[in-house]
DNA sequence: GCTCAAGAGTGAGCACCGCTCTTGATTCTT
DNA sequence: AAGAATCAAGAGCGGTGCTCACTCTTGAGC
C-alpha cells in the first residue's frame, strides 16, 4: 500500500496538467459552439497534438461530455449555494429568491452548460419563429381559454391536490434519498412542484420558445414568486395574486 | 392568376409523394435513434437513392429537422386538442386534467419528438447515474432544507406574488398575441406558471434525471394538481394539500 | 408535334467527424 | 542497465453534410 499522494513524478504531473488543459479547451469550445459541435479533433488541434493522442486521456467523446457535465453540476451547485449562504438564514423569502436568481443567473451566463445539464435533444438546433411558435403556443392558448372560462364562472382559487396523489408521493419518502427529510408528504409534494416550476421558468428563458415575452426578467420574477408561494408563507400580509384571489 | 389546385401533373404528384416518403422515413429514424443520429445519407439509403439526390427536396439537414419539428408541434397540438374536446366543456377540472394527461401521454409515447420540441442541448447523450445525479440533486436538497426550515417556523402557506411582478406581466397583455385574451394580468401570470409547471413535470418525466422517483405517474398527477390549483377553484370542498395548509 | 428548359437522380469529391491500431520514442521502475 | 509502462504520432476505416458537374426524363410553350 503506497502512500498515494507522494510527490508526483514528472510523468504524473505532466499528465495531470494535460488532462486539465483538455478540459479547459473543451469548456471553451462548449461555451462558444455548444455541445453538439464539440469535437475531439478540434480540441486536439488547439492543444497542438494529434487527435489520436487525446484518447490517452479521454475514453471517448461521450466520456469527455460526462466530465463536462459533472463539472457543470458542481459549478451550478457551488454558485447557488454561495448565493444562498450569503443571505440571512432567517430570511426564508430571501433565501428562496437567492436560490432562484442564482440558478437563473448561472443558466443565462452559460446557456450551453445549462443545456448540457437540463436540456436534452437535438444538437444546437434553434427552432425558427414562424409556424413553429404558432403551433407551439397553441396549447398555451388552449389553456388561456380554459382559464378565461374559469374566470367567467368565478372559479379562481386554489384547488387542493387529490388525496390519492399526496398519498402516492408519500411512498417516495421511503426512498433512502429522503432519509434525513422529516417533512411530510404534502410538503414534499409542494417542494417538488416548486422546484419543477423554478427549473421550468429558467429553462423557458434560456431556450425562449414561449411566445412573446417582452420582459423576461419580470416574468421570471413572477414565476419565482408563484413557485415560492408553494412552500413559503408570506412574512407580512400582501396584496398580490393569491391574496386577491382569496378575497374575491 | 392560375388556379392553384389544378389537377397535378405526373411530375408534381411524383414529387409530392417523394417528399412525403422522405418525411416518413425521417420520422422513423427519429423515433428509433433520436434527432442527433438523424442522417440524410441513411434516409437516402432507405429510400434507395443516392444522398445528393435528397437535396432536391431538402435544403439541408437542419431544414429537414425544421419540418419534423413543425410536424411534431402539429401532432402534439392535435392530440391535446382532441383529448380536451372529448371532455364536457363545463367540467373545468376535467379539461385541465385532460390537457395535462394528453401532453404527458404524447411525450411519453414519442420522447424523441418531445425532445425535439422542448428539449435543447446535447445529442442523445444520457447522463450516467453516479456523481451527476448526486450533484444534480444538490440544489433540490437545498430547497428541501429550506422547506424544512419553513416548516419549523410554521410558515407554510401561500405567498402572494409581488405587485411589481404582476404589473410587469401586465405589459405582456399589450402584445398582439394576447389580443383576444380578456383575463387580467394576474390570471395570465398564474396561467403561465401553470403552463410552466405542467411542461416541467412532463419534461422531467421524459428525461428523468430528477432523482429517485418510484412512481412517476403518481408524481405527475400531483404536479398536475398543483399546477391546476394555480388556475382553478375546486368544484367541491377538498381535504387536499392547499386546504390542509390553510387550516393549519 | 417539336423544342428546350426545368426537374430528377447519379457519382465523384471535399472537408470534417469518432475511433482503432501500429510504431517509435521517452520515461519510470526494478 | 534492463524491462515495463506511457505517450505521441501517423495511417486508416467508416461515417457525416454538402457541392458540383453530369446525364436522363419530362412536360409546357411555340
Amino acid at each position: 500500500m503506497a502512500i498515494t499522494d507522494q510527490p508526483l513524478g514528472k510523468r504524473a504531473r505532466q499528465r495531470a496538467q494535460t488532462e486539465a488543459e483538455i478540459l479547459r479547451v473543451a469548456r471553451e469550445h462548449l461555451a462558444i459552439e455548444g455541445a453538439a459541435a464539440l469535437s475531439l479533433r478540434a480540441i486536439a488541434r488547439d492543444l497542438g497534438m494529434v487527435s489520436s493522442g487525446l484518447y490517452r486521456y479521454v475514453d471517448s467523446r461521450d466520456d469527455l461530455l460526462t466530465r463536462l457535465i459533472v463539472d457543470s453540476y458542481r459549478s451550478l451547485a457551488a454558485a447557488v449555494q454561495a448565493a444562498h449562504d450569503a443571505v440571512d438564514p432567517t430570511d426564508l423569502d430571501g433565501r428562496w429568491v437567492a436560490i432562484g436568481l442564482a440558478l437563473r443567473r448561472w443558466a443565462l451566463d452559460r446557456p450551453h452548460d445549462f443545456a448540457l445539464i437540463y436540456g436534452s435533444p437535438v444538437p444546437d438546433y434553434e427552432a425558427p419563429d414562424e409556424s413553429t411558435v404558432e403551433a407551439g403556443t397553441q396549447v398555451l392558448a388552449l389553456l388561456l381559454r380554459l382559464v378565461q372560462d374559469a374566470a367567467d364562472q368565478h372559479r379562481l382559487v386554489l384547488l387542493a391536490p387529490s388525496p390519492e396523489a399526496a398519498r402516492a408521493v408519500g411512498a417516495m419518502l421511503d426512498d433512502p434519498f429522503f432519509a434525513e427529510v422529516t417533512i411530510g408528504a404534502t410538503m414534499l409534494a409542494r417542494s417538488l412542484s416548486a422546484w419543477t416550476l423554478l427549473l421550468g421558468a429558467v429553462t423557458s428563458e434560456v431556450f425562449l420558445q414561449l411566445g412573446p415575452v417582452p420582459d423576461a426578467a419580470a416574468l421570471f420574477g413572477l414565476q419565482l414568486d408563484v413557485a415560492g408561494s408553494l412552500i413559503l408563507l408570506p412574512a407580512q400580509p400582501s396584496t398580490g395574486l393569491s391574496t386577491a384571489v382569496f378575497t374575491a
